[in-house]
DNA sequence: TAGTGGTTTAAACGTTTGTTTGAAATAAAC
DNA sequence: GTTTATTTCAAACAAACGTTTAAACCACTA
């Protein structure tokens, strides 16, 4: 149970593997094989730790989404304790969900642990996983943000809510794709900040579910 | 070679398939067999007739996405033609982007083949495939509506234009997956139309790219 | 009627898949 | 030091994978 100061665990070895085997070739596009060699360990030892590829699956997610919507949670209640009483700024809801996503996805990118191309697949992974392992991380967060972004922009009905949180969530983790990617056609050659696309994504975003109001005048 | 006209041809029928089974269970996780008995084909029928799963799945990108990125630049180019001198309105340059993507999605579902769902996982597939079956298709366009955005929006750099309309395309990508999504956490119980999808998603498009220059002057 | 080219078929090819086994190795407890 | 519990290992399991084969089938021509 002891391990070396100097290295990982076998357990931790395989599910970090596991973590950038899943994001570069996809779930099913992923063996235990494949991680287990790349892990440098026995194939029956992944089965022993995590009891089926499913396991490894739902440990690789919970892994990743949940301290992340942890954070978006406790910037958001931390938003709301400061102004109990008046509705809060756009801007400062939409960095709460924004800002978390980025800045694990950069910490990630510092370890090499693609954290934010598996995050950026996660939504559009095929319907089953996506029930499975993803949506039950999801549904109660964005039912959160649903209220607070109701209460920062008024005027709009939940409807649109729905579709404009949507817009932004799309933006977020498809600009998360990108950031990751390093062979996209097109790329420019200065890199990001983290703060820098969270700025750009927070000032576009802001615009964008403000033009809902907007557009309903005309 | 001559086919009963109320029965398509084996080659269709495939391929059709295919388009729903890649769409609802991803490339890797769909097999051959899958399709070929969905299909009420031969196994050995689909690689005769495509050479191969790769080719399969090549056929398959192409169907989907040659006509509607072919829309997208006749669009622009008609935009330009009407009005060769002055810069184009951003919100008919969105347009040309979104629509074409919406209306096919649409179409796709009332005849109730899935592109749309195929077209959401297109960009966040395994990086093999994205480079193999999906940019070729997306270099040139995107390129052109750089341009095209760049002159509706004074003011934008290069860089800016490449993060905003990667926002924008994420925005669309996200909406056309939410859209076609049976069992969504949170939809809202009103459908909404094809043009209305375009005109909000428009506007949230337009909004957020002239924050773009909006957000320098601070 | 015999023959031709395109298509479909059942069966099999070798490989890879997720998972399990039982023994060997290691660590912890007494 | 002996005994437990935990972890690793090579090997094997049945099942599913993409692909290929060679024979059968079918519409058509000569």
């Amino acid at each position: 149970m002891i391990n070396a100061p100097d290295k990982l665990s076998t357990k931790e070895r395989i599910i970090q593997v596991a973590e950038r085997l899943f994001a570069d070739k996809g779930l099913d596009g992923t063996s235990m094989r494949d991680i287990a060699d790349a892990a440098g360990v026995n194939l029956a030892s992944a089965n022993y730790h995590f009891g089926s590829k499913d396991g490894l699956i739902a440990a690789v997610f919970q892994r990743q989404i949940l301290p992340m919507n942890a954070e978006r949670l406790k910037l958001l209640d931390t938003l709301e304790a400061a102004s109990p009483d008046t509705p809060l700024e756009l801007e400062r809801v939409l960095e709460a969900f924004i800002r978390p996503a980025v800045i694990q996805a950069a910490e990630s990118r510092r370890d090499n642990k693609p954290f934010l191309r598996l995050m950026g697949r996660c939504l559009s992974e095929p319907s089953a996983y996506s029930e499975k392992y993803v949506y039950p991380h999801f549904t109660a967060l964005i039912k959160r943000f649903y209220t607070a972004v109701g209460s920062s922009v008024p005027g709009l009905s939940q409807e649109e809510v729905f579709w404009l949180v949507g817009f932004v969530a799309g933006a977020l983790h498809f600009a998360l794709h990108m950031w990751s990617t390093e062979n996209l056609p097109h790329k420019p050659a200065r890199p990001l900040g983290a703060e820098e696309l969270v700025a750009r994504l927070t000032a576009f975003a802001a615009a964008g579910l403000r033009s809902g109001v907007a557009g309903k005048t005309l």
